[in-house]
DNA sequence: CTATTGTGTTGCGCCATGGGCAACAGCACG
DNA sequence: CGTGCTGTTGCCCATGGCGCAACACAATAG
């Protein structure tokens, strides 16, 4: 390992994916001589390429072109883009309508991922969530993702405080449903307050949740509605710039 | 290295990838631990990425997310299957109709790279031309990328034969466009003669050629216009497969 | 404000894996 | 058919990938 930090062979790697993104498509030698490595370090870095999806044999034998692998992983960096970008401007005001932190969270395998976050104007705020998998039965927006079809519930729900709800009927997901915004009161840390609400995609399926978070002490039960209803309309907008007209 | 041919480090790379993919964005520690390996291990693959393009840091420190370069290595791929696919019922056809192997060629750097070929139904035929990059002046799908601005002129062009052309007057570019198709007579290999047209993009600028090639004692300067003429007429369906209407 | 804790980053040295060699398989061409 | 070129595989060694440990940085609690 030299001066700087970085993997030799996924710098190759990745040198030869920029190769046949410029060349179309590229022999095992041809690849090697650019590279100036053997050429059975050539085949074996595509075999791993290929192998992950990112490269494809062109039909004849030992001719590589960039797979459909590329594309996919393009397609999910473009949508959390556009998803990240419509809604930043609905979350800044909100985080300043609400006081609160606001979060917008996407469904990824059975749990809740942060995707993007504004910190409410309080000195006191939470901590940051972005990129962070929360347990979907424990949080507002998992509820949401769970009461509108976007998540299926675990078989196990875990306790992480008293409050904690651990069966599936406990969860309330026709009254969220009912009522369009779900709460969670001291479910997943003590001191901890949120309330989510649905954002729908194109084709009028739930994506995502947008959701406040704060302290239990400034969001207040008595306070869950007034946000509720104030997420609601923010994650209508939000709807309507991703292309959700209904 | 075990059973497989593969290499493990390219394998944690990919598999970062995908984490991110699906996640959306991720911390050093967490991709760690979802790879089982150590924390300075996951940060340096990340550094390879980060550094290829592939993933960059999601404005707080230490959280990635996927790099504006998948979204090139998309691009690239994917404009190469439409263009490769769209044209392959034309050039199915061409090479039918000439009795020669027909390529698609596309500009690369200052060469011209073949992209796809469909052989003549000739016994004696030319090899495969797939992925290789060839000298644009003495090709004549290079001479057509050159003729029609695609291209610029080395500034040095390099002799294969008796016949080839070394200075840029001699390629008569000028005549290519007038004329609309552009040939070669043994100036890339003695025994070799190919004739070329432009396919246009849907902008209306010329971003590939459509070629015939075959052995000079076939492919003879006499059949050149009938053949440049049926190419320029293949060429014309391709552009407006790909969605040049002018 | 300080102390603590957790996470990101860097340098070092060990050893496992990446890489080159060589052989073999596959293919195209004369 | 033989030849030459390219793709693929097995082996072994040395180098580059990896883990450890220390340090830097940042957030949080008291």
């Amino acid at each position: 390992m030299g001066n700087s930090t970085t993997v030799q062979s996924v710098d190759r790697a990745i040198a030869i994916l920029e190769i046949l993104a410029r060349d179309g498509a590229a022999r095992v030698t041809d690849l090697a001589a650019e590279l100036e490595v053997h050429k059975s370090t050539a085949f074996r870095l595509l075999a791993a390429l290929e192998q992950g999806g990112l490269v494809e044999q062109s039909g004849e034998r030992g001719r590589y072109r960039l797979g459909f692998g590329v594309v996919r992983l393009a397609g999910a960096a473009t949508a959390q883009l556009d998803l990240s970008g419509q809604s930043r401007p609905v979350c800044l005001r909100l985080a300043e309508e609400i006081g609160e932190t606001v979060n917008i969270a996407v469904p990824r395998g059975g749990d809740t991922v942060n995707i993007s976050q504004v910190r409410g104007p309080a000195a006191i705020s939470g901590h940051n969530w972005v990129g962070q998998r929360t347990p979907s039965h424990a949080t507002s927006s998992g509820k949401v993702l769970l009461a509108f079809g976007a998540l299926k519930p675990a078989a196990d729900l875990e306790r992480y405080t008293p409050h904690t709800i651990t069966t599936p009927e406990g969860l309330g997901l026709a009254e969220i449903r009912e009522r369009g915004w779900a709460a969670t009161v001291e479910e997943l840390e003590m001191g901890l307050n949120a309330v989510a609400a649905p954002v729908r995609g194109a084709d009028g399926s739930v994506v995502a949740a947008v959701s406040a978070s704060g302290p239990s002490y400034r969001l207040t039960p008595e306070r869950l509605p007034e946000v509720g209803a104030a997420l609601v309309a923010g994650a209508r907008e939000i709807s309507r710039r991703i292309g959700y007209y209904g």
